[in-house]
RNA sequence: GGGCUCUUAGCUCAGCUGGUUCAGAGCACCUGCCUUACAAGCAGGGGGUCACUGGUUCGAAUCCAGUAGGGCCCA
């Protein structure tokens, strides 16, 4: 075998992704196999990859490619949302970057513009996703926009409605005066701001007294129409049906009574603005108040602000206050923390806003969702934590604002042919919905002319709940081969950050459009923060570059660095360490390689006994971790196992097993010793790719020319061989042993290649089945000896209730060797104090079960026997 | 303000239905070694009142209550 002595990452991962490709591993259709399907998460289109599509996607790879090795027709579907606000808001930089705005264009202009800036930018992040190894079936990758998916998502709302779900109506919403949009609830964040809390008085009418309100929005007085006080405050109850006159404005409006007013805040009592506040818009819909609306749609004042008109509301916000202030309506201001809504995309602060909107109703779409998860199961999240988030969001759920005030995205198909409120139809086309108009209105001359379409668009999320469906076509085509076979799909990897935008959504329309589940589980990853626990984000600029530390430590060692601590459901605190103990792991094994490709082969000489009991041993070890890795994966604890495959490849494969088999210099190997080394190692490379796709696949095909249909990729899972436990624990036995040996060489100073001698109180029969072969060749013994009681000139050490004796040239320290014994001694002393406290406890032997109450003797048993040889070698050092 | 959740070694975290899997792992740290696969390595080692206070129990990191301090979600 000719072996590069370096193993070079950007080369090997560059060829192998090419030849996975080639040969269309990845691609799956549907055949007599059980699937197993993943749909990715559909990154925004224009986005490039950060951390956590990193970790996201490296997860998702991980069980796409154990389940294909696994045998399952594995299916990982790729794809992208089109992302209306951050697309939009995109474009429109760009066009204001021409000098352009986008009220000059018409909106199919605007649309060509938006489809130019995808076709430049999508797919970017597609394309790193394969420097990852991310092994999806590219030849389905979707896009929220393709037509199809877009017809899907035109024929569920059209659906909706007819079902009654949708309905249009004038509700307070989340506007973003900078995208000029609505946002859903989920897309506002409320921080905690810094403000003022203006203290105002207003005349009351026809008096000189003036009662004073607390606001931390002044400009807002121009739309109040009333005060409100509560019918049980006495401070105010002389007001009662008196009216007061608004500041600045001069408006009349009237004192309000209603118990929602709190005592307790600011003054007691409350200015009321139908328009601008959520609550106050209900006050005022009890109380029938008029609403007078201040802003425009970007927020700045309209003529309802007076001499304010066209300035920005935080502008007038100071403005305002100097006014009163001069005017004297202001009586004080105080410092105040409240929370505000901002956008989550465009950071600006959220005015609510009365407006015509659709929404979705979402009771009854719920219902199904909340049984999956958490009465049936049908649904497991992971962590479980997220049950209780799940379900405080479900059960309180509200109605789902799905309109959204732009251009890119699916058209609201609604169509309007009059003026009043009920003057439209909702259709999938404008032929259909001209069919409907004329039929609704009896006016069979109306022609398309006469229709005007909804120029909103429908929310991204509105597209991306269908995805595990739209995908498989199973919303335009139920019936067909593709839905009927991959849906439901196995897994969802995602961030706990969308599980109400995304996750929660999809249960529901995979119930309402499927009957069935979208996905069994729902794998929830940390977020991925840096070493000082704060979020990645570019104005940061604490994000490190993806493509970059793929290039410094090699795709394998990146998704190492990220999946060993990515504990499920933990906050991953990102360190670029974890990808240098990703880049040194795979060296470690690149270079277990060239060791063992390097050996000589011999067909005559005979396996030695060291490297059958060597053989046997590590069949067992990986056994036992198999079960254990397969446990893990079981319990979506992928990092576990991992780690898990890890120490068993460096501590078990390569300090331990590597050792033993190893010829002595110059000597070659036995056939049977050599082929039984790779196939182990073979083993080993079948559990590790998933973890590290590229360098196990190069070693593969290093260790032998193999046919195309022969790739480790497609390669299967290892089968879990027997577990000889008795050899396992005659092992670590024999691994104390040898410590002990190690130990005496280091504190003596003598070499390695200095040979020794052992000699055992014990018969020989701990060492059963040629481990004092082990012991032998790993702790450089020459001659074993049993049944020893002492040995003059030695050293010693214990292991279980056997005493081991290395005779050392030279004088033996007399006194530190006494010293150590009397500390272990002492040790155990204490210890069998504590398991006869135990044992004289009447209630515990009583009480505690049987198996513990033996474990506790047995503890006795061995301590006592322990402490019997320490004190014999203690009187033969005193000699 | 309401709900959820967390606090274990210097750091990041495991620790399941209380009992030798009970105090662990990885990293970091310290001490030897350039031993012919790997110094990105090998061998050895130190390090924790399991946040605090009570309670239940023969027995508590584990169960219960309270306190303190983080985090998340919602209003």
């Amino acid at each position: 075998m000719n072996i590069p002595s370096k193993y070079d990452a950007a080369e090997v991962e560059g060829k192998w992704y090419k030849y996975w490709l080639e040969n269309g591993y990845f691609h799956s259709k549907p055949d007599e196999r059980k699937p197993y399907t993943i749909v990715i998460p559909p990154p925004n289109v224009t986005g490039v990859l950060h951390m956590g599509h990193m970790l996201n996607n490296t997860i998702q790879d991980v069980l796409i490619r154990r389940a294909r090795l696994q045998g399952f027709n594995a299916c990982w579907v790729p794809g992208t949302d089109h992302a209306s606000i951050a697309t939009e808001a995109k474009v429109v930089g760009r066009l204001k970057e021409r000098g352009l705005k986008k009220s000059d264009l018409t909106r199919d202009e605007f649309l060509d513009q938006a489809w130019d800036w995808t076709r430049e930018h999508g797919g970017i992040i597609l394309e790193q996703l394969k420097k990852l190894g991310a092994s999806c079936d590219w030849d389905r990758t979707k896009f929220t926009m393709d037509d199809d998916m877009s017809a899907s998502v035109i024929r569920v709302f059209v659906d909706l409605f007819n079902k009654g779900l949708i309905y249009r109506g004038y509700r307070m919403v989340n506007w973003d005066p900078e995208a000029k949009t609505t946002l859903s609830d989920e897309e506002v964040i409320h921080e905690e701001r810094q403000g003022l809390l203006y203290y105002l008085a207003y005349p009351v009418e026809g008096s000189d007294e003036k009662v004073v309100i607390a606001t931390t929005r002044p400009e807002t007085i121009l739309g109040d129409t009333a005060i409100c006080i509560n019918p049980a405050d006495e401070r105010y109850t002389h007001l009662k049906g008196k009216k007061v006159i608004v500041p600045v404005s001069g408006r009349v409006i009237p004192i309000i009574e209603d118990e929602y007013v709190d005592m307790e805040f600011g003054t007691g009592c409350l200015k009321v603005t139908p328009a601008h506040d959520v609550n106050d818009k209900n006050l005022g819909d009890k109380h029938g108040l008029e609403v007078i609306d201040i802003f425009n749609e970007d927020a700045s004042l309209n003529h309802h602000g007076l001499h304010y008109e066209g300035k920005d509301r935080f502008a007038v916000r100071k403005e305002i206050a100097r006014e009163l202030e001069e005017k004297g309506f202001l009586v004080k201001t105080e410092t105040h923390v409240n929370k505000v809504g901002t956008s989550e995309r465009t950071k600006a602060v959220i005015e609510p806003r009365l407006s015509d909107q659709w929404f979705l109703k979402m009771e009854t779409l719920a219902r199904p969702a909340i049984e999956a998860v958490l009465k049936d199961e049908e649904i497991k999240l992971f962590p479980k934590k997220f049950e209780n988030t799940y379900r405080h969001w479900m059960e309180n759920i509200r109605d789902w604002n799905i309109s959204r005030q732009l251009w890119w995205g699916q058209q609201v198909p609604a169509y309007y042919y009059g003026e009043g409120k009920e003057d439209f139809v909702v259709a999938e086309n404008q032929e259909q919905a001209l069919e409907l108009a004329r039929k609704k209105t009896g006016n069979t001359s109306l022609d398309v002319s006469g229709l005007r379409q909804d120029p909103d668009v429908l929310d991204t999320w509105f597209s991306s709940w269908l995805w595990p469906i739209s995908v498989f076509g199973g919303i335009l085509d139920p019936e067909n081969e593709e839905i009927k076979y991959y849906y439901p799909t196995n897994d969802l990897v995602t961030g706990p950050d969308i599980l109400f935008f995304w996750v929660a959504r999809m249960i529901m329309s995979g119930y309402e459009y499927r009957n069935e589940k979208p996905f069994t589980n729902v794998y929830l990853t940390g977020l991925v923060r840096d070493s000082q626990r704060r979020k990645m984000s570019k104005s940061l600029g604490n994000s490190p570059d993806a493509l970059k530390l793929i290039s410094d430590y090699g795709a394998d060692g990146v998704r190492v660095g990220l999946l060993l601590s990515s504990a499920a459901g933990n906050d991953l605190l990102f360190d670029e360490g974890l990808c240098q103990q990703g880049k040194g792991f795979a060296n470690k094994i690149w270079n277990a390689f060239r060791l063992v490709s390097g050996w000589e082969v011999s067909e005559t000489e005979p396996a030695p006994k060291v490297a059958e009991v060597a053989v046997r041993w590590y069949r067992s070890k990986l056994g036992q971790t198999l079960h254990e890795i397969e446990d893990h994966f079981a319990k979506y604890r992928i990092s576990d196992a991992l780690m898990a495959t890890y120490k068993l490849i460096w501590d078990d494969f390569c300090s331990w097993f590597l050792e033993m088999v190893k010829p002595a210099y110059g000597h070659p190997i036995s056939k049977t010793t050599f082929e039984q080394v790779i196939a182990l190692f073979e083993e080993n490379l079948k559990i590790l790719h998933p973890f590290m796709p590229f360098l196990t696949e190069d070693i593969w095909q290093h260790i032998e020319k193999r046919d195309s249909d022969k790739a480790l990729v497609v390669s299967d899972w290892p089968s879990i061989p027997e577990v000889d436990h008795g050899l396992l624990e005659g092992f670590a036995m024999v691994t104390e042993v040898i410590s002990g040996i190690r130990t005496i060489r280091k504190d003596k100073n003598i070499a390695f290649k200095e040979v020794l001698e052992l000699h055992a109180t014990h018969n020989g029969s701990a060492f059963n089945g040629n481990l004092d072969e082990v012991v032998k060749k790993l702790g450089n013994i020459t001659a074993l000896h049993y049944n020893i009681e002492k040995v003059e000139g030695s050293v010693s050490f214990r292991v279980g209730a056997d005493e081991y004796f290395v005779p050392v040239a030279g004088s033996v320290d007399v006194e530190s060797e006494m010293e150590k014994l009397k500390e272990e001694l002492s040790y155990a002393e204490g210890f069998l104090k504590s398991v006869r406290g135990k044992l004289s406890n009447e209630r515990f032997v009583n009480n505690a079960p049987e198996k513990v109450v033996a474990i506790e003797k047995q503890k006795e048993a061995d301590t006592l026997a322990k402490i019997l040889t320490i004190k014999e070698s203690l009187s033969n050092l005193g000699k």
